[in-house]
DNA sequence: TTTGCCCTATACAGACCTGTAAATATCACT
DNA sequence: AGTGATATTTACAGGTCTGTATAGGGCAAA
């Protein structure tokens, strides 16, 4: 893949994250990536499918991370379900940390029916989904309402944690979340 | 108060939310009000002015409405805490319901310097407060921490309502309060 | 040197955006 | 009838946006 082509999305997924998709314009991102816009047109064909490529990207450097990340720590199902919450935290607490892609996307295209709109709703599942097989893993009866408990507390905590930094969020999330999953396990 | 003035209010709060703020241009607004941008600018001086009076009005709308429901239904402060996430449901399930504005806000205006998003930070933390009151007038011990942990469940289901509606996440927060609250009386 | 390929530079079309100007219309009140 | 406040109409200035057209530069391989 071209070295112009990934340094577009690159440059994309930062602007997008501090200023804003919509309030992001492509004049802006060839300038920062040092290329024209003819250059961007020809690999994304349009700005939406760039903001689609962005969002695929930023969603899957980030569960790769965090699924690296848990193989890495330990085999223990059960266990894996307590460290998830440690990896979160380090993630959000990371200093280029920007808040969720999906979020702010879905908050930019709120029409049900957009592409943007829909990826975002398929990541958001995609994500919960990932949740539940950790928790079934580790045993837990409602693993799918446990999956949706946790995810509220990932999403509602990155929220709260990109509009004010070093907000603690994270912190009060991962004990709810110790609470949470004990009570699920009996 | 001008009935122009008041529709000019409803009518850019409902399209800032289903179409996104950056998104709806004035035109479209007065167009939809029936009226004419010079008596928009009259007003209102300017969007942002607009944007501003917009989330100022959902979010009292909200918290008096909450407020009102709350002192009404009980005056046992601890059944108070108990009540909330009905009232909550209640506010998500209803058929106008498109999400928490302040957070959408605050996605689409991401840079802290940006007056809206310093409002919309502003209101969380304000929802967040009462919160804490509730918790204190409860006897919770560490009130600012369930406070946080709830809004969390909160505005993290509200987030997930408004991406798929009828997802059922208000249900399951409900459930995780439930526990969370029991866990931080004790 | 010529051919082919990738990228750059620049300009532009057409649309939409915010905000304003100036003249006109409506209507209540005196 | 006349006055003043309020709202409408139409037009426009100046800017930004996405997307494209056109011409050329740089470089490797034949």
């Amino acid at each position: 893949m071209s070295v112009l082509r990934e340094k577009i999305l690159h440059v994309a997924s930062d602007l997008f994250q501090t200023r804003g998709i919509n309030s992001t314009g492509v004049d802006t991102i060839v300038a920062v990536a040092g290329t024209t816009k003819m250059t961007l047109y020809k690999y994304f064909h349009s700005k939406e499918n760039l903001i689609l490529e962005v969002l695929q990207k930023s969603h899957q450097d980030f569960e790769n991370w965090l699924s690296d990340r848990l193989t890495k720590s330990t085999k223990k199902p059960a266990e894996k379900l307590q460290k998830l919450f440690d990896f979160i935290e380090e993630w959000v607490v990371a200093p280029d940390f920007r808040g969720m892609a999906f979020i702010k996307a879905s908050a930019e295209f709120p029409n049900e029916e957009n592409a943007v709109h829909r990826l975002s709703a398929e990541q958001s599942r995609q994500f919960r989904q990932y949740l539940v097989t950790l928790a079934a893993d580790a045993g837990v009866k409602d693993a799918g309402g446990l999956a949706l408990q946790l995810s509220l507390l990932i999403e509602g905590a990155m929220q709260a944690e990109q509009m004010k930094r070093g907000s603690g969020a994270i912190k009060y999330a991962k004990k709810a979340a110790q609470i949470l999953i004990t009570s699920a396990l009996k």
